[in-house]
DNA sequence: CAAACTTAACGTAAAAAATACGTTTAGGGA
DNA sequence: TCCCTAAACGTATTTTTTACGTTAAGTTTG
């Protein structure tokens, strides 16, 4: 029950995260760990808005409490508004006594976002509503319409994958070529030619291999790289534009 | 002074459209003709959602309103949501007045939309708020945030045109390559070699080349094509994608 | 310290697509 | 019939994409 929100507008974030081999989104639970009738519910990070915050402030306010990172990367791609959105079973009600609000119709404006999975930061609020992965293959039912805003989320970051420079936010900095190779085949459910993608991957300019190694593999460890941001954006205003 | 708007959100339209030589946005009157103190500011078709209206069908009915045509293509682009939007000058006061509604904030939700430009309907509306075209190039200034509503739009417009069919939104059912191609030109502010333009559109398999011909010019007619929608959309399944 | 294992790293030939560039042709208007 | 205008076309070169199998570098184990 938070002072001054709006109870005409939420924000809901669609958090991917890579962790190697799938594509993961972060869920949350409905009802804090100490509520008196916790309900097992999922749903994903996203609130009302505060009266004068902008949409994009109160997406990186909600990752930040709920990931511990700041400037996350962020994209509004859809906007969820059917009057009815909201009505089935409780959770209306549900969200009627947390808001403390009378509310009628909310529209909620969704985000996704990308963040690097290997920091498993915990924050107070993650922990109070079991802030966790679940692979993409396998979303739990959740309340309200957030099953189909995921659904709409990942089709878009497919789309987008392929014309802008995204995939680097989900890995770390400093990443192997094989590496980003799992990450599009994980996101765009195919398999693609090892040999040609490394060709293609190492063509670009805007990536830069490092004279660094893998470290505590149990293998042969691979060459690092680097993503450019500058020298990309130097490029794209040559309207050389992204792959795969 | 519509009944039962929800005075928190509106949607504004960017109305595209193509008179064969440069890209057009479609501006009204602030004021109708008849208002006592018609003040000559322009802006974009849009307005307060009516309180249970989706906003997709929101901008549907307005641009019905304004141009008569159904049906017309749609895409939610952006979001603008500063709570300062509408503190210039005396346009909040307007709003104010026009929707006897105590306005605070108004988090506008933006559409383009892409029309044939031929078809000149005149509705009651259009004719009322003096409903025109404006070349993309020379936008007078407009109320609000209106002028960045339409520069962001474009932007969006010229990255989708590359990975989706948006051109045959913009063209004749019938059309010819010349003509396609003077679009691309004109929104991509580029010129094209219109030899190999011709190959790449004509190894198009979803573009259906007619056995007609441009009536009414004074030189050599062009052949007209047209596009074929169901084996476009067939072959995207398939992962075969776009142009340019 | 050698053998076995695992993944990284690499190259070449063939097909397809992109680019650059000048000339001929069909119809309308005078 | 001549003139004008824009439509239609082809070829050689370069670049990109695709398909495909082998060697190399570390780690672990016995």
């Amino acid at each position: 029950m938070k002072a001054d929100l709006n109870p005409h507008i939420s924000v809901d974030c669609v958090v991917f995260g890579f962790d190697g081999n799938e594509l993961n989104v972060l869920l949350i639970n409905r009802d804090p760990a100490d509520a008196s009738h916790p309900t097992g519910k999922l749903k994903l990070p996203g609130d009302l808005i505060i009266r004068s915050e902008m949409l994009a402030a109160a997406a990186q306010r909600i990752l930040t409490e709920f990931t511990g990172l700041h400037d996350i990367y962020l994209k509004q791609f859809g906007i969820f508004d059917d009057p009815q959105r909201l009505d089935s079973s409780d959770d209306l009600e549900w969200l009627r006594n947390r808001s403390g609000l009378s509310i009628e119709r909310v529209v909620t404006v969704a985000y996704y976002s990308l963040v690097k999975i290997n920091h498993s930061i915990q924050t107070d609020l993650s922990i109070a509503y079991h802030a966790c992965w679940y692979p993409c293959a396998s979303i739990p039912a959740l309340i309200f319409d957030h099953n189909r805003i995921i659904e709409n989320g990942m089709e878009v970051l497919r789309r987008e994958l392929l014309t802008e420079p995204l995939c680097f936010e989900l890995l770390p900095d400093k990443f192997a070529i094989n590496q980003l190779q799992r990450l599009y085949e994980a996101i765009l459910g195919c398999s693609l030619d090892n040999r040609n993608f490394r060709k293609k991957i190492q063509r670009l300019p805007y990536i830069e291999p490092l004279n660094e190694r893998q470290k505590g593999v149990p293998h042969k460890p691979a060459r690092l790289h680097v993503f450019d941001n500058e020298k990309y954006l130097l490029l794209k205003k040559d309207h050389t534009i992204f792959i795969l």
